[in-house]
DNA sequence: ATAATAATTGATATTGATTTTCAATTTCAA
DNA sequence: TTGAAATTGAAAATCAATATCAATTATTAT
């Protein structure tokens, strides 16, 4: 996995979003600080409830409109679990699949799935084109077995 | 892919239901034959505005609780996409992946992926104990192409 | 620096999906 | 056929997410 400074990461997330032309507001940071550094999916009223330490004066709204320009910018991703469905999680650049701690929220990327021959056959039996897939793995962490 | 007369599958669900203890209504009868009968994923509000046609006096909430318990009994399970998550489809008794149409959301269940030993190797450099998977298939059915 | 302007903010109201409550109705067993 | 218990749908309540809007704030040009 990828080691990325969390401020690092926050950082460079800024420079993404300024030169897409948003301001650098005191709201976003704390809204950016909060996902950018989490190793653990987030609903919005998660990120509420932490980034509020750093921005008490921040409404929810903000978190989700904040939320919205980083997903655009495919900085982060949208989580589905069966319940509990909108939650978010810093994104890798390119596309990977999730491994999610159904306990506590941590989650890491995967790679090295090898669908392909899988998809061509279902493709081909099934007369579909397909064009996108989603592959999610679910379980306890190491702290929370 | 099983070719189950609809009929009949309405009919197996309702041998369940009454064998549950659960009572056999005109309003359950007509959210089980959509349902049942359906090779789309869909909604609560599809559901109801097709069993309607059925059973006039249908409520929306009778909807929500039918498919609740079909969910209970595993007669049905739900659909997660990336927005319109709560969709819902008549299940297989094994555990199958989804093949959804992302244009009319016909879908059919395939099985044969290979997931085990990259299920192995996650677990072995996560350290997470791994208990479940997700694996669904989005494109445009044939019709739809 | 300062002022102008355009984006951003948070409070509030609104929406839409789902759940709860409850009195009336319906199913099923006796 | 009857009575108890389950089920119903309408209406109210809840919850997440979005839209509205006047006040504030970041940036640009001066």
């Amino acid at each position: 996995m990828d080691v990325f400074p969390d401020s690092r990461r926050a950082n460079s997330w800024f420079d993404r979003m300024q030169k897409s032309g948003y301001r650098l507001t005191e709201a976003r940071r704390a809204v950016v600080d909060v996902i950018a550094s989490s190793d653990r999916i987030l609903t919005a009223t998660q990120v509420f409830d932490q980034a509020r330490r750093q921005c008490d004066s921040l409404g929810l709204v903000t978190v989700y409109r904040t939320l919205a320009k980083l997903e655009e910018l495919s900085l982060v991703e949208r989580v589905h679990q069966s319940e509990d469905c909108h939650a978010y999680i810093a994104a890798t650049p390119d596309h990977q699949h999730l491994l999610i701690c159904q306990q506590c929220g941590r989650a890491q990327f995967f790679s090295g799935d090898r669908l392909e021959p899988l998809m061509i056959e279902v493709a081909q039996t099934s007369g579909y084109h397909i064009s996108d897939h989603w592959l999610q793995l679910f379980g306890l962490c190491g702290e929370c077995q």
